[in-house]
DNA sequence: AGGTGAAGTCATCGGTTGATGACATCGTCC
DNA sequence: GGACGATGTCATCAACCGATGACTTCACCT
């Protein structure tokens, strides 16, 4: 019969599967350094060294579990209320993501560096340029890093053990207060508020 | 004569300075992990053994070192021009500050950790909190450690890099830039920019 | 049924880290 | 000047890391 079987003891696909999911979630909780490939074999269920075998490396299985991310997409503009809401049930489940910490502290492997700064600009302010560039806000690009690196400092601090408050915080209630303030619609063209003329 | 010629061959205290200084750059450019202490005292000058006959241990130095950059208190109350000026130049001249890193992502020390939570709070989150107190915005404690959380982001992002124009960016434009969204002044009572009635 | 290659296991390598204790050297004080 | 304590140097340890290659075990096909 065909190999598909889901109970097979031998599965190399499953086995795959399983170290990419594992890794993903490790590296989002703890980051790089901080995750070795004998805690994502143990997480798995599966031998570390068949990381080698089948990705190559432990920077190559990061890379392919950035990318396989990537397909979830719970990243886009921030300003659209649905989006916004995803990126913070998202962390809230899956913990801070390898994507987030790239923007904040840089890795010791260029080629994760690379990888994950690419797919930085790519889901999350690639999209806030194009917004800013569309309502004509002055330093589109400038200000889409800005916010981009604003809106990583508050995902990461809920889970970085230093804001109790912040970290029990409905993810709703901040929300709003993010849309009154950083995600203000008329920033660019109203460097403080007052009254529209 | 007294101990206290300054091209002295031995000097307890000069070594120690040294070791203390050399740590606080390192562990501000590399965060704690990253830095080992045959780092540090090549930088220092110093044989890296004589960290644990000055200071105990790697963490107890990391400690010493927070505890030494508490007295140039470059932090404060972010809404003050001055204040806010200090800190961006400071984390241009000495690099993202061990503190910095702690609202991002938790030390596996646990002494390291709660120290520097201890003094992020000091520092960063009580002034912001103060002044929403003394105001009386509304949540004043959530809304401050949201907007040490963001500043935090946005400091570190400038040397992550992963944003290529916010590292390159005046400080001075960055600061215009958050005067207006994050930092406004009226955050809390109004939403949105709207109007005063 | 038996062979063959894929899938999984295991021992181990070289490198790095924080820490420790033995040792050498210098300065000071009697 | 000689002894003793402070200061600095060195070799080394145990633990952990990523990686590798040899080995065993299974599944499938003829």
């Amino acid at each position: 019969m065909s190999g598909e079987a889901p109970g097979r003891r031998r599965d190399a696909a499953r086995s795959r599967e399983r170290l990419l999911t594992a890794a993903s979630e490790l590296f989002g909780e703890r980051g790089f350094d901080r995750t070795t490939i004998r805690d994502i074999g143990r997480r798995a269920g599966v031998d570390p060294t068949l990381i080698a075998r089948y990705f190559g490396s432990k920077t190559l299985l990061y890379i392919a579990a950035l990318q396989a991310e990537a397909g979830e997409a719970a990243f886009a503009d921030l300003y659209e209320d649905e989006r916004l809401r995803e990126v913070f049930d998202r962390a809230d489940r899956r913990g801070p993501v390898p994507l987030l910490q790239v923007a904040v502290r840089p890795l010791d492997d260029p080629a994760a560096q690379e990888a994950t700064r690419a797919a930085l600009h790519t889901r999350l302010v690639e999209p806030l340029h194009e917004r800013f560039v569309r309502e004509g806000t002055d330093r589109p690009r400038l200000r889409a890093e800005l916010v981009a690196a604003a809106m990583t400092g508050v995902l990461l601090g809920r889970h970085s053990g230093a804001f109790d408050e912040l970290a029990a915080a409905d993810p709703g209630d901040l929300i709003d207060l993010l849309r009154g303030t950083l995600l203000s619609e008329d920033q660019g063209r109203h460097p403080r508020c007052r009254a529209p003329d």
